[in-house]
RNA sequence: GCUCCGAUAGUGUAGUCCGGCCAAUCAUAUUGCCCUCUCACGGCAAUGACCAGGGUUCGAAUCCCUGUCGGAGCACCA
């Protein structure tokens, strides 16, 4: 119709004449369809089976990915502590985007502030080992307290071609001026001063808060956030690393992360939307230099909707330290490292993380679509045990079998089956006690009526389960069954396993039916075998 | 206060650039049924969304304006 404009009076009677022929078109076969496409418009087709393909992707492709020879990126993690669950969004995108553009990516850590945001030399394998869980590695590592000379370097130029000044000004006064949009005095010093001035801070000559050198933007800019920023400032605290501690005069980060990545040559920036104004502000260093500014995507905060501790890592470090959570892999943390101990699969976690995409708005991520993905991958492999939560004792009558066979896998009989004794007792959770009378199938052993406080055999056939008259429920020999602590995101629970689980590995995953997955941790303790709840 | 950004079902997401079988995709969630000696897995079905109001247009989730709500930055933190 835009064509045609006469039709357009008569645009409501387009539905009837179109109307019949898409029916007619929506009748064919699909091969039909495809068929008459082609003879009557090949290219069409063609766009469409292009689209078709890429209909792989969750992300969206990358801003102008295919004008670089390689697809370079990086991650810039502060090594405060370990990483919890929200830092799992970078790598997974990263890595991701880096096999589908068979790129590159390095971890730097941006460790640039010995005293606020003091590193914690732990937290750089940690993050590493983090990484690794999740299934991605660096193509290469590199620690920016490594590497102050490359800043000053870059400092020294900038100062050179005019574009920074030191400046004495406490920070109180600058925002003053600098919120009129009026230029501190040590704006216009002549370089030789700056430079001096530079050197004197590198040198260490001034103590924290007496100088800092201002990258000169726009003082009038309307966005106050991008007003002459600070690049370099004064720190007394010697950072943590040894190769570090001489250091005093450090870059902040908007400074260090913008040579970073030139220097690297990365040519996408993937990041958090609380650093937006950065590109903007960096956006002056790369218009001095000359350079080309990467390609940024900027998304908003995840949070996860399971948690009651707060997502971050200072605030998990202090409840550590207080004692409410036992460690950085305390189940109830919201950390990498407690989803790792609960056997979740560091898969499982970046599929998830994928599946939000990039987008700028804040997401709530349901911690239920990682454990949906989770079962998708330890179900078909993982076997079938009994655990029995808080179990109360029931003594069988009625001269049932010795022992249940139940299938390891019910999907898998080739796997085989369990041995499970019997005895004169057995325990099962409070909720499964029938009422009296009433009757109830032991699964793998058999049916059972609740009599005079006793389960009597009563041998039914399994039709009386089928048939939907009987409740199958779980069971252990009160005997012979293993002591099991299992610690959940909701406190510990204590329970009887089937004995069998005793032989299990450190490391194993098991499904106890009808209570839920869980990974063994370790077998030999005072409590007995002590398990982690994975999800149901 | 100044400056940016965003808004599709409970959650996440596709579609938005370039308006047209979009009465809106997929996943997850919830519920029901089937399968089943687990409440797992699998199969089927149901539930459920274009922030609001104006404008442009034959036609708006899509373009424009206003509003509302939400987020971020304005640090000598990262």
């Amino acid at each position: 119709m835009g064509d045609n404009p006469s039709f357009r009076e008569h645009g409501d009677q387009i539905p009837g004449v179109v109307g019949g022929v898409v029916g007619r078109v929506n009748d064919l076969a699909y091969a039909e369809k495809r068929e008459r496409l082609e003879e009557l418009a090949p290219e069409e087709l063609a766009e469409i089976e292009a689209e078709d393909e890429g209909d792989d992707h969750d992300l969206p492709d990358l801003p102008r990915a295919e004008e670089y020879d390689e697809v370079r990126m990086r991650c810039a993690p502060n090594p405060n502590g370990p990483w919890h669950v929200g830092h799992a969004r970078m790598p997974a995108v990263i890595g991701t985007y880096k096999e589908r553009y068979d790129g590159w990516f390095c971890v730097r850590f941006d460790d640039t502030d010995p005293e606020t945001k003091r590193p914690d030399l732990e937290a750089y394998d940690a993050i590493l080992e983090d990484l690794e869980y999740l299934g991605f590695e660096p193509d290469a590592t590199f620690k920016a307290s490594d590497r102050l000379d490359i800043y000053y370097d870059h400092a020294r130029k900038l100062i050179d071609m005019g574009g920074a000044y030191t400046c004495s000004c406490s920070g109180e006064e600058f925002s003053k001026l600098k919120n009129n949009g009026e230029a501190c005095p040590h704006r216009e010093k002549d370089v030789e001063t700056v430079l001096e001035e530079f050197e004197d801070m590198i040198a260490g000559v001034y103590d924290s808060g007496e100088m800092v050198l201002r990258v000169k933007t726009d003082i009038e800019h309307k966005n106050p956030a991008l007003r002459d920023w600070v690049g370099f400032r004064m720190i007394d605290t010697p950072h943590p690393r040894e190769e570090a501690e001489e250091y005093r005069c450090w870059p902040m980060l908007d400074f260090q992360s913008a040579i970073d990545d030139h220097v690297v040559d990365v040519t996408h920036i993937v990041r958090g939307i609380d650093l937006q104004d950065s590109a903007k502000r960096q956006g002056f260093l790369y218009d001095y230099f000359g350079w080309e500014y990467p390609e940024v995507v900027h998304w908003g905060h995840v949070q996860i909707d399971a948690y009651d501790v707060k997502m971050s890592t200072s605030t998990i470090a202090e409840l550590i330290d207080e004692g409410r959570l036992d460690g950085w892999d305390d189940p109830r943390a919201p950390t990498l490292r407690s989803l790792r101990r609960r056997g979740i699969r560091g898969e499982a976690i970046v599929d998830a993380m994928v599946g939000l995409g990039t987008s700028t708005s804040d997401v709530d991520l349901a911690m239920s679509s990682i454990y949906a993905n989770n079962r998708d991958l330890i179900d078909e492999e993982t076997d079938r045990r009994f655990l029995v939560r808080d179990g109360a004792e029931v003594p069988l009558g009625g001269s049932p079998p010795d022992e249940a066979n139940p299938p390891l896998h019910p999907n898998h009989e080739d796997r085989g089956v369990r041995k499970i004794p019997a005895g004169d007792a057995v325990l099962l959770e409070p909720d499964d006690l029938p009422q009296r009378e009433d009757r109830i199938w032991l699964k793998g052993l058999g049916c059972f009526q609740y009599t005079r406080d006793t389960l009597q055999y009563t041998g039914e056939d399994i039709d009386v389960v089928r048939e939907g008259d009987v409740d199958v429920v779980h069971w252990v020999p009160a005997n012979e069954s293993v002591p099991v602590r299992m610690r959940t995101m909701d406190g510990d629970v204590s329970g009887q396993a089937e004995p069998e689980v005793a032989a299990l590995e450190p490391d194993e995953m098991v499904q106890f039916e009808r209570v839920g997955f869980a990974r063994i941790d370790s077998v030999d303790g005072e409590d007995g075998t002590l398990a982690y709840y994975t999800h149901p």
